[in-house]
DNA sequence: TGTACATCAGTGAACGCGCGTTCACTGATGTAC
DNA sequence: TGTACATCAGTGAACGCGCGTTCACTGATGTAC
C-alpha cells in the first residue's frame, strides 16, 4: 500500500505525487466547474489554480496565459455544441423541418446544461479569437451546420425566405431564450416558466418561431 | 468675461469652480460612456472619476457605492426603452401585429443605439436588483407593455398560441438578435449582414418570427 | 539492474497594477440675522 | 449689504485586496549507457 498522507479536511484533494499527472485537462475541468457557478469574473487563473490545488505559478507550464486556456474552453464548447447538434438532426429524422426544430432545441439544451462553456463562448473580453485558429474553426462548424440545415428546409419547402435572413432568426430565437434563462432575468422569474422544463419551452418556441415558417 | 484657465491638451476639461455643479448628472453620463465602448471591465468608478475631472473619492457624495451608480444607469435604460416602444407602437396604429412587431423592431433598435444601457440592464454582476425597487419597478413597465402587447394581437386574432410562451418567443428572438449583434459574433460577422441596416434586418426576423404567427 | 544526467513540472517569493472604499481635511457655498 | 457660521462637495493619502505574470529554485521523472 502507497503511503497517503492524511488530507485536511475541506482542502483540495493532496497528491501524493510531486508532478500532478494530468494537470492540464484539471485545469481546464476546474475552470468549466467555476464558469458554471456564474459570474465569469469569479473566473481567474488564481482561483483555478488553488482550486486545482496547485500553486498559481503551476498554470503556466501548460498554458502561456490566461486567454489560451479560457479559448481552449470556448474551443470544447463548440466541439460539444457540434456533437450535441448533430446527434439531435440524426435522431429528428428524414424531415427537413422536424430537423431544422431538433437543432434550435439542441442549442438550447446544451446552454442549460453547459452554462459554463455557454458563456465562455459567447465572452467578448477572451481577446482575439484570431488568435486562436483551431477555435474559429469550431465555431465555424457549428454554423455551417446551422445554415446547410435551415438551407436544406428552405429547398425542401421551397420557402420564399432569405436564407440569411432565416439562418438569422434561428438563430437569435434560440440564443435569445438561452441567454434570457442562463443570465438573464429568467433565470429568476420561474413565476413566468412555471414548473415547465426549459426543454418543454425550447421546443414550444422553436416550433412557434421556426415550423411557422414552413406552413404558411 | 470669467478667468478660465488654460486647460492641458488632451486632459478633462478644468472647472473653473471648485464645486462641480452636477457631478452626479455627469458620473451617471460618463459611465454610460464607458459602458458604450465595449467591455463593461474596463467600467471602473474610479475611470468614471477620472473622465470626469474629479478625484475617485468624489463620487462617494453621489452614490453610496459602485452598485448604486449602476443600478441607475440599468434603470435609466428601461425607462428609456419603455419610452421609445411606447412611441414605436404609438406610430405602428392600431393594427395589433403592425404594434406588436414595431415593439420587437424598437427593442433590437434601442439595444443598437443605447449599447451601453443594453449592457448594464442585463449584466448579471450588478448585484442583487432587489436591493434597487424603482429598478424593478422599471424593468417590469417594459415587461408588462410586452405582455399586455402580445395579449392584444392573441386576443385580436383569436390565436391559439399561450401568452407566456408567446412572450417568450417574442422576447427571445429580438434579445437574441441584439445580443449576438451588440456584444457576439455578429458585431464582425458583417459578411454575413452586409450593407443592410441592423433595422431592416431586425424588421425582416420580427416580421417572420412573429407575424407568421398571425397568418397562419 | 544501476548510475549519470537532462528535462519536466512543480514551488513560492516577488513585481507591478488597478480596484473599491474610507477618512481627515479644506475650500466653496448658502443661510440667519 | 455685511458678517458668522453651518453645511456641502470636493481633495488626496491610505488601506487592503486579488489579479496576471515572471523567475530562480528544486524535486520527480525519463533516458542512455
Amino acid at each position: 500500500m502507497r503511503k497517503q498522507p492524511k488530507a485536511k479536511v475541506g482542502a483540495p484533494k493532496r497528491r501524493t505525487t510531486y508532478h500532478h499527472g494530468d494537470l492540464r485537462r484539471v485545469l481546464i475541468s476546474t475552470a468549466l466547474k467555476l464558469a458554471e457557478e456564474g459570474d465569469l469574473s469569479a473566473l481567474t487563473l488564481r482561483e483555478v489554480a488553488r482550486r486545482a490545488g496547485v500553486t498559481h505559478g503551476a498554470p503556466y507550464h501548460h498554458f502561456p496565459n490566461k486567454a489560451a486556456l479560457l479559448a481552449v474552453l470556448a474551443e470544447e464548447g463548440y466541439r460539444q455544441l457540434y456533437t450535441e447538434q448533430l446527434q439531435a438532426v440524426a435522431k429528428a429524422g428524414a424531415d427537413p423541418t422536424a430537423r431544422m426544430q431538433a437543432l434550435g432545441v439542441a442549442y438550447v439544451r446544451f446552454a442549460v446544461q453547459h452554462p459554463g462553456h455557454f458563456r465562455v463562448m459567447y465572452r467578448t473580453d477572451i481577446g482575439e479569437r484570431a488568435e486562436y485558429p483551431t477555435l474559429l474553426e469550431a465555431a465555424q462548424l457549428v454554423f455551417v451546420q446551422l445554415t446547410s440545415t435551415a438551407d436544406g428546409m428552405i429547398r425542401a419547402r421551397s420557402l420564399e425566405v432569405d436564407l440569411i435572413e432565416f439562418v438569422l432568426a434561428a438563430w437569435s430565437v434560440v440564443h435569445g431564450l438561452a441567454t434570457l434563462w442562463v443570465d438573464g432575468p429568467l433565470k429568476h422569474l420561474s413565476a413566468l416558466t412555471g414548473n415547465r422544463s426549459i426543454e418543454e419551452i425550447a421546443a414550444g418556441i422553436t416550433a412557434m418561431s421556426i415550423e411557422q415558417v414552413a406552413t404558411r
